[in-house]
DNA sequence: ACCTTATGTCAACGGCGTTGACCTGTTAAG
DNA sequence: CTTAACAGGTCAACGCCGTTGACATAAGGT
C-alpha cells in the first residue's frame, strides 16, 4: 500500500518538524485550514499547490511531505467539512426529525463553504469523520426498526441525495456575479414571458415558479424522501418479512458506478 | 457583447472555410462531435485543446476561431446532450412511468459525457430544448392532477435531483482512473474491516454496502420522490381543497401576490 | 484579376502538478 | 554533551495545460 519511498510519513510518526524560511511550523490541520480560508476567500481557482505554498510562507513542494499529491489534500479537506458539520449536530431520538435535521446541516454546511463542496461532495474519503457519520446515520435508521437491507438503499439515496443537493447548490452559489445574476435574470425574462398558446403550462404557473426557482429544491426533496422511508417503515413492521419497496431493478444496473 | 477583435465569428457568418494541412474542413459541429467521440472513447482527460485538434487533424487554436473559450465549447457540447437526451424521450401518458423514464435518461445521457456534466448540470440555460422540458414535465405532472403549486414543487424537486445525481455521479466518473480505483478500494479495505465493537452498524451492514455502494442512489432516490409524489396526489384527490404535503413552510415564503 | 479578410498556423507566455536531488535543523542514542 | 541519522524544507527542472499575437494564404465578393 505505502511505498518504501514514499514522501508522506503518518501524522503520528511526525517528530522532527522544523521551521520553513519564513519561520512557520507546518502541520496537516494547518494545511487544511489554510487551504480552506483559501477556498473561501478566494474562490475554487485560488487553490494551486503553488498559492497554497504562498499563503503558508512555504516552499510549495513542502506540501507533499504532508499528502501524497493534491487529490489527497481535496479527501482531507472534505473530511474536515464532514467532521464539522457533524460536530453540531444533536440527534433527539425520532429517526425522521433527526434525519431531516442532519440533511439541512449537510446542505448549509457546504453552501458556506461553495468552493470546497464544489470539489469535495462527490468523494469517499474513507476517513474518520466520514466512517463516523456513516455508522451514526445506519444507527438511526436500524434503531427505528428499518430491516438492513432497506437502511442501506436509504442511507445510500439519504447521503447521496444530501451531498448532490449540495453540491447543485453550492456550484450556483460559487458562480461569478455576472453569470449568477444572468441566470436568475432568465426566469423573469424568458420563462415568465411564454405565451400562454405556445407554453400553456408555463404560462399557467409562472407566478410559482418564478416563486419556487429562487429557492433550493432540497428541502422538499428531503422531505418527499423521507415521506417514502416513512411508508417503507410503515409497511415492513405491519407485513414483517415482506421485502421491502426501492428495491432496484435489474434494468437498473446500467446506471451502476463502474 | 461581443468585442470588436474578437476571433469568433457568428456560424451564420462563416463563408470561407479552408481546408486544414491534413484536408479536413472544419465546423462547429465537427467540433462539438470530435469532442464528445474523445470524451467517450479516451476518457474525461482526453479533451484537452491540443489533443481535440490533433484528433481532428488541426492545429489546436484553430479551435479559437469557433470557439470563445473552453468553457464557451463546453457549454456547446452540453446543449448537444440536452437535445440528444429530449429527442430520445416517448412519454407514454402515464405520468409517474413517464417521469421515471424521463428522470434516467437524463442521468444515463449525463453519465456518457461527465466531464460536459459536471460542468454544465448545474446551469440553467434558457436555451429552447430547456424550455421544452419544462413544459413537457409540468404539463405531465398537471395533467396527472396536480394543484398548480404542488406541480411546481414536484417539478423544482424532480428536475434538481436529477440534475444533481446526474453530476454527482458524472463527477465520480470523471475521476482520474486511480482515484476511481481508491475509492472502490475504501468500502472494501476499510469500511468492511471495521470491527463490530467499535462499529456495531457497519459491521452488520457491511454486507449489503458493498453491493449498494458500488451503484449509484439515483433509482432508489427517483422512486422515492415519485412514491411521495403519489401519495401527494392521492391526498389531494381524496380531499379536494386540501392543502398538499411538503408546502413550503412560512419562514421559507417569499409573498408573490399578483 | 484584385483586394479584403476569414481562417489556419506557428511560436511563445505564464501557470499548473509533480519529481529527484540537495541541504539542514531536530532528535535520539551513546 | 556529542554526534550521526534522517525527516522535512528547498530548489531546479520537466512536461503538460489554455490562451494570445503575429503571420501566411486561400476564398470570394467586386
Amino acid at each position: 500500500m505505502t511505498s518504501m519511498n514514499d514522501r508522506v510519513v503518518p501524522p503520528a510518526a511526525r517528530r522532527r518538524r522544523r521551521p520553513t524560511k519564513t519561520g512557520v511550523v507546518l502541520s496537516e490541520e494547518l494545511i487544511v485550514e489554510t487551504a480552506l480560508r483559501l477556498l473561501k476567500e478566494h474562490g475554487a481557482d485560488a487553490l494551486t499547490v503553488r498559492r497554497l505554498g504562498l499563503a503558508l510562507g512555504a516552499d510549495p513542494t513542502a506540501l507533499y511531505r504532508y499528502f501524497r499529491d493534491t487529490d489527497d489534500l481535496l479527501l482531507a479537506i472534505a473530511d474536515e467539512l464532514i467532521g464539522r458539520t457533524l460536530r453540531t449536530w444533536r440527534p433527539a431520538g425520532d429517526w425522521r426529525a433527526d434525519l431531516r435535521d442532519l440533511g439541512l446541516r449537510i446542505h448549509a454546511g457546504a453552501l458556506s463553504h461553495p468552493q470546497a463542496a464544489v470539489l469535495s461532495s462527490y468523494r469517499v474519503t474513507g476517513r474518520v469523520h466520514e466512517i463516523e457519520a456513516v455508522e451514526t446515520i445506519l444507527g438511526v435508521l436500524r434503531r427505528a426498526g428499518f430491516p438492513d437491507p432497506d437502511a442501506v438503499r436509504i442511507y445510500h439515496a439519504f447521503v447521496d441525495q444530501s451531498l448532490a443537493f449540495a453540491a447543485l447548490d453550492a456550484a450556483s452559489l460559487a458562480l461569478p456575479r455576472a453569470a449568477r445574476d444572468a441566470e436568475a435574470g432568465v426566469w423573469r425574462a424568458t420563462y415568465a414571458r411564454l405565451p400562454a398558446d405556445t407554453h400553456p403550462h408555463i404560462a399557467a404557473t409562472a407566478r410559482h415558479l418564478l416563486v419556487d426557482m429562487r429557492r433550493s429544491a432540497y428541502p422538499v426533496a428531503l422531505d418527499m424522501l423521507l415521506t417514502a422511508a416513512a411508508a417503507c417503515l410503515e409497511e415492513v413492521t405491519e407485513h414483517a418479512g415482506h421485502a421491502g419497496p426501492f428495491q432496484a431493478r435489474a434494468e437498473d444496473q446500467e446506471s451502476a458506478r463502474p
